[in-house]
RNA sequence: GGGCGGUUAGCUCAGCGGUAGAGCAUCUCGUUUACACCGAGAGGGUCGGGGGUUCGAUCCCCUCACCGCCCACCA
């Protein structure tokens, strides 16, 4: 016997292991089968699941889930990030953690890689092993990890080719520095926020004490009215401590107030050095002073000015953003950090008397995405990859639709961001990932090979004799890796039978938060060395926010916690939260009640099998959908086509709150509050033939159920299929391997619908214009269609059709005498009693009638002006404006009704 | 500064040319009934403001306001 309520927790693990034992998760080997393929986004090694993870596997799971069953050979490849500089970061503060005064660089590299290593075999399995819990059907035995041998290999072989083709070089160029991390960073790995800042302004003396008159008023007409003499020049700036870095002050060419002074001198207090001013069309007139000083090596725009201008570069800061032990850095900077720094040069150009003043503004600075420190832009030697080139094809395959971006407005994002895409930094000054496979010989020159061994032959064929060779010591950025995914982890470079079927591949799954670091990039790097595009459809879901500083009030923290959800409502109830969320928009607020309404949805469809099964409705695999003779059962199959198609639609078009949508409504709002209490009469009713046939079309129905529901809810339907097989015909498999609905329209019974339809309306009118019916004060009406008096008669012979109807679908109870509290009447024959429910207030029912009637007629009103509007009888279709006449007449009648309801009341004690 | 999105019931959100929807919450009534993780009802909305197109606009167009996100070099 089925007990009344789903627990989640006894049976879940369960079906994870059976699924996983059975290999139902593994491709099928049918040769016939077309490919399905997703690779997932990997998680990084370090992660736990987050809500996001699970709304992303989940849509994963539901497509994957979904094309199984619908007969496709299904990969749905898992595997982990090794992410960089977010291991490296846990590994390390383990180490400072650990109190044995040891950190990376005491262990020395090699070691430290070991222990990185120690934790990633530990460790790195925790966000896979939850993807199990809910439910997720990757195929496990094809783990993969960005740092295993055969990735590994790919990224040599990747590297050392596009270093040939001259898409990967070495530069030395301005590069976001992460003083923390002490490494270069991407552009997409700086953050840039808004901060409350300063604005200096300081004074720079011209050279030999010369002078220029500086307008300073104007007329209307913009012509200079009053000058003053000056014998500086004034800039502005936020960062006071690049100062000493200056190359020039520059000024706009058209600017007429520095036109006097352009080419001359300033001295560069505290530098003590003289400095040009210089003219170039990058310092806006209009702001500031219109001067600015040129600090080439410590900030983007000024780099370019430095570089046209042939400026000298100062490197004012090492590695850790401290002030450089330079030549060119006064002796007393040397060693502070630039925030330090940046005080002592403020104080001492105020001692200078050049401080002009001080302003408070708001300013955009950058920080590192995960260090979290203000980023320095420095100038160091770093790889590129030439992103330009390998974007053009990337932005063709999406226009032409070759890859399909989904919802389409992303489409804008990508192409904006691709057409204007800069060289990728790719090295990374951090120990933890693939190291960049370049040796350097003792003149420098560089050696780019897939070994070490493959560098040597290339460096004595180059010097004509053994040199010792430098490897280079930096790792490549994790995007590097993660850029070759689908194919690397199909087995690229060798040529395996996966690669040959699942790539190109179908769908990939992921938040818009990633679409330039890694959707991307995976579409160059595919095109590129598969010459084909990496899949054939992105589908961009929004990203779960957490309720921080939202009206959220009681909240503290309150992020969700995607495994507490799961213990407290069970994986299905989660997963199908978020199917029914994922609306094709962005952002998803998620709330805990939600969650709990979906565990409900799940306990009414385990009492709807249980009540299948209590009335013996047994699976037989013989049944036809088209057998049906009752009225019911023909209306159902109908109902079950429709919806059938209606997931399936939705599904394809990869809505899937849509399709959520539809099965929930098709199950609570349709199987359970009509059919199954349509049947209850059939069922213990006489007409054996009747009986049996309906049984078989609930367990059939049910049946349909629950493999449209499994790709939403795997575990509880599951469990509902193996249950449904102990008292019935024993399943010949899991449901996992069952097979998709495919129900054709033509089991829409139309009749059938129509009668159901019929029935549902007198059903709900009889409920909700019960107050029509004459009865005294404090009596009780029968719910369902009968009440006492002459209006009862009335409206027995108003619905005599339908009542027809109702004994032709035997909706009679039979019993011989009515229990206390119904009435009864009689009907074909047949005694029916119905329960009397609901009390009325009088008072309160004249007031609703009142009410209702105003409205009406105020509605009448309106429909009575537009039909009298002769442009609108003219130009409206004939069916609206026939519509509009019915809709009328029926409101007219409505109002006869209810006023002759109220006036029923009004006489009554 | 560009670009994108949002503003719909008390809350969280769907819908997006043809009589305003869901879940939760609220109120009323109901458990010998598959399910109280339930059932039957009810209340609750000038679909952010203002213009326009249309026979008809929550939906399309323009504009304004507020909120959010992404990109960007204003020192």
């Amino acid at each position: 016997m089925i007990e009344t309520t789903f627990n989640p927790k006894a049976v879940e693990p369960r079906w994870s292991e059976a699924w996983e034992r059975a290999g139902a998760f593994k491709p099928s080997a049918d040769p016939k089968a077309a490919p399905f393929c997703i690779v997932i986004p990997p998680p990084n090694v370090t992660g736990s699941l987050h809500i996001g993870h699970a709304l992303n596997n989940t849509l994963q799971d539901v497509l994957v889930r979904f094309e199984r069953l619908r007969g496709k050979s299904v990969l749905w490849q898992p595997g982990t990030d090794h992410a960089g500089i977010a291991t490296q970061m846990v590994v390390e503060r383990q180490l400072a953690q650990s109190g044995a005064n040891e950190d990376r660089r005491t262990l020395g590299r090699e070691e430290f890689l070991k222990r990185v290593w120690t934790w990633k075999e530990q460790s790195g399995g925790t966000i896979l092993n939850q993807l199990r819990r809910l439910g997720a059907s990757c195929d496990w035995s094809r783990e993969r990890f960005t740092m295993d041998e055969g990735l590994s290999a790919a990224v040599l072989k990747v590297f050392v080719q596009l270093h040939k083709e001259g898409l990967i070089y070495k530069d030395k160029r301005l590069v976001n520095w992460d003083p923390h991390f002490e490494t270069a960073i991407s552009d997409l790995e700086v953050e840039n926020k808004e901060v409350q800042g300063h604005f200096w302004h300081f004074k720079y003396p011209l050279e030999n004490g010369e002078t220029y008159q500086f307008p300073i008023a104007y007329d209307d007409a913009g012509a200079p009215t009053e000058w003053e003499t000056r014998d500086y020049i004034a800039i502005a700036t936020t960062r006071p401590e690049t100062m000493l870095g200056d190359g020039a002050v520059a000024v706009h060419p058209s600017d007429k107030r520095y036109a006097p002074i352009v080419g001359k001198r300033v001295l560069l207090p505290l530098a003590d050095r003289y400095i040009p001013i210089i003219a170039d069309e990058y310092p806006d007139p209009d702001f500031g002073s219109g001067a600015v000083k040129i600090t080439g090596a410590h900030d983007f725009n000024d780099y370019k000015v430095a570089r046209a201008h042939d400026l000298p570069l100062y490197v004012l800061m090492d590695t850790k953003g401290r002030m450089a032990d330079a030549a060119y850095v006064p002796a007393k900077y040397r060693g502070l950090d630039r925030f330090e720094a940046r005080k002592q040069v403020v104080a001492d150009i105020d001692a200078l008397g050049l401080l002009e003043r001080v302003e408070n503004k708001k300013i955009m600075q950058p920080f590192g995405d995960r260090s979290n420190v203000v980023i320095e832009p420095m100038l160091t030697d770093q790889w590129y990859v030439n992103a330009g080139e390998l974007a053009k094809p990337a932005i063709k395959a999406v226009e032409e639709g070759t890859t399909k971006i989904v919802p389409e407005s992303w489409g804008k994002t990508y192409f904006q961001w691709m057409r204007n895409i800069e060289p990728w930094c790719v090295s990374r000054q951090l120990w933890w990932g693939h190291r960049i496979p370049a040796w350097y010989g003792p003149d420098g020159a560089v050696f780019v090979e897939e070994s070490e061994g493959a560098a040597k032959r290339a460096a004595r064929e180059h010097y004509g004799k053994e040199e010792p060779l430098r490897g280079d010591e930096d790792v490549l950025d994790t995007w590097f890796s993660s850029a070759l995914w689908p194919f690397s982890t199909l087995g690229w470079p060798e040529k395996t039978p996966e690669l040959k079927k699942f790539y190109p591949t179908s769908t990939l799954v992921t938040g818009h938060d990633i679409l330039f670091f890694w959707v991307a990039r995976m579409m160059m790097m595919g095109l590129h060395f598969m010459k084909q595009v990496p899949f054939r459809e992105v589908y961009i879901h929004a990203l779960v926010r957490d309720a921080k500083g939202q009206k959220m009030s009681k909240s503290k923290g309150n992020t969700m916690d995607p495994l507490e959800l799961i213990d407290k409502y069970g994986a299905d109830a989660l997963r199908f939260t978020l199917a029914a969320m994922a609306a094709q928009g962005r952002d998803i607020k998620l709330s805990e009640q939600r969650i709990e309404g979906y565990r409900n949805f799940g306990t009414k469809l385990w009492n709807a099998a249980r009540f299948a099964q209590m009335n013996e409705c047994a699976v037989w695999d013989q049944y036809d959908p088209r057998s049906p003779e009752q009225t019911v059962n023909r209306w159902i199959v109908g109902e079950t086509a429709k919806a059938a198609q209606a997931v399936t639609a939705e599904l394809e078009a990869r809505r899937f709150n849509e399709a959520a949508g539809a099965l929930y409504k098709f199950v609570w709002n349709v199987y359970c509050d009509w059919y199954l209490e349509f049947i209850k009469p059939l069922l213990n009713g006489e007409d054996e033939t009747a009986k049996l046939e309906t049984r078989r079309t609930t367990a059939w129905v049910l049946d349909q159920i629950l493999v449209m529901l499994h790709p939403f809810m795997p575990f509880i339907t599951e469990e509902l299929w193996a249950r449904t097989g102990e008292y019935g015909q024993k399943r010949q498999g899991m449901l996992i391997s069952e097979s998709w609905p495919s129900l054709s329209s033509d089991l829409i019974d139309e009749d059938a619908e129509a009668e159901i339809e019929w029935m549902v309306r007198l059903i709900a009118e009889t409920r909700s214009t019960r107050s029509e019916l004459n009865v005294p004060p404090g009596a009780k009406i029968p719910m369902l269609l009968i009440g006492a008096g002459e209006a009862a008669e009335a409206r027995l012979e108003r619905y005599q059709d339908l009542i027809d109807r109702m004994a032709r679908l035997e909706y009679s109870t039979g019993a011989e005498s009515a229990p206390a509290g119904s009435v009864t009447f009689v009907l074909d024959g047949a005694t029916v009693a119905l329960p009397l429910e609901g009390v009325v207030d009088l008072p309160a029912e004249a007031a609703r009638l009142d009410k209702d009637i105003a409205k009406l007629t105020a509605e009448i009103g309106k429909m009575d002006a537009k039909l009298s509007n002769t442009e609108f009888v003219a130009k409206a279709p004939e069916e609206v404006v026939e519509e509009l006449r019915e809709r009328r007449s029926d409101a007219a009648a409505s109002v006869a009704k209810l006023a002759a309801a109220l006036s029923q009341i009004k006489a009554a004690p």
